[in-house]
DNA sequence: TTGAAATTGTAAAATAGTTAACAAGGAGAG
DNA sequence: CTCTCCTTGTTAACTATTTTACAATTTCAA
């Protein structure tokens, strides 16, 4: 078992593990072989024994791994057995999308509550949450533990907000907004998603590979 | 200049450079060094360098980088000014959210289309776009051209859906369901939206943290 | 029970990515 | 116009990641 600072590639491939795992549980599949693992993720078998090898030895030579066992150690690496608490952000169309299709349980989250400023939506409770008012923010993080906040709001109040919640103890903001948070003195913990950013590298590589098509159809041209 | 294979890690930063450079233009600032882009963006100098190094040459000695030329430089190697045409697959929550919010034109890209089961919904315009049948996909498809489709079905239909734009040319997916779509032999370019994915790697550092405290902690208990 | 086949975990080699260093050339003050 | 300072692009050194290779161990068929 390896030991130190675990790197970020093997971090962001975890949940794809995870995700694969549980679709072969579903599917009645009980053992699985680096090999086929890798076959079936479009990795090397070496590198999936290598990340697993930074957490312990979680197979079992001449037979592989069993999937339901690695599956749970997998899910417990990556802190969804903790019962994390996580606040939304903004009930506009993408934090109403969270709240109604993303399963927070699912991965160990409780979503405990949901800010909004639009009067029209405080006070109702959307997948059994109930929507406050962006006012009372301060007060319910004094109150209440959270360990994630879910920051789904306009991208104006992006910089506003999050300088509340650390004002507030919050340490950990998922981002769905379009706004650089990550500030260089800042210890807040961000993850991304950054819709843009994806479909960006989405149209480089329609556009490299259509760069290719011409070019390999010009040099046939020319002969 | 750099020739060959321009790695992804390079791809990877290219929007978060050109969202860096439109809050610069927006914000008046003409011109930048490499120094100063790293120090906003976390990044050293060098590898800012580097990484346009392999796209031309874009700066100028004793001046660095003028802000809104590199910005158009960037957004055109990213292929925002190739007009690529998009179908959306699924107006369901996060379908909807995305005609609502997203600024598909902001990218270079044209929505073109949209294509639904729930009746209720067929027919109606969203945002400019109209709201087809699910049925119509096929033949739509085969009359009119569209460079990437952008799936957000339910994921029981993820894997009929591909198979159907597949069939009918499309070479290019953006995929917010959590199924994974690519396939051991397909050449069909996927780019993946799995917000799953996203939380529990921040899931992860907050455990990290929170172990790394509790370490902290018991040390200083013991003595 | 035995032995061939399978499969892991890890050390070492190979590959890839990042950072440092610097020559070359332009900016800008005087 | 000249001189100093600044900043690039690029080569070379360094660091990180991935792949290869293989001893060790287990499974499973006969």
């Amino acid at each position: 078992m390896k030991s130190g600072k675990i790197s970020n590639n093997v971090i962001r491939r975890l949940p794809r593990y995870l995700r694969k795992l549980d679709e072969l549980n579903e599917r009645g599949v009980t053992r699985i072989s680096s090999f086929e693992l890798g076959q079936q993720l479009g990795l090397t078998p070496s590198q999936i024994r290598q990340d697993f090898s930074c957490f312990g030895e979680f197979g079992q030579q001449g037979y592989g791994y069993h999937v339901s066992t690695l599956r749970g150690q997998i899910a417990s690496i990556l802190g969804t057995d903790r019962g994390y608490r996580a606040v939304l952000l903004g009930v506009g169309n993408i934090g109403h999308a969270l709240m109604d299709n993303f399963c927070f349980s699912e991965w160990g989250f409780h979503l405990a509550a949901a800010f909004e400023v639009n009067p029209a939506i405080i006070g109702s409770t959307i997948s059994g949450v109930l929507v406050r008012s962006m006012d009372e923010l301060g007060s319910y993080l004094d109150e209440n533990h959270v360990d994630v906040a879910v920051l789904a709001v306009p991208k104006e109040a992006a910089i506003p907000v999050t300088k509340e919640l650390e004002a507030h103890g919050i340490e950990a903001i998922w981002n769905f907004t379009n706004v650089e948070l990550t500030e260089p003195g800042s210890s807040t913990l961000v993850e991304n998603v950054h819709f843009s950013d994806s479909l960006l590298s989405l149209s480089y590589f329609v556009s490299e590979r259509n760069d290719e098509r011409a070019a390999h159809a010009a040099r046939a041209a020319r002969q």
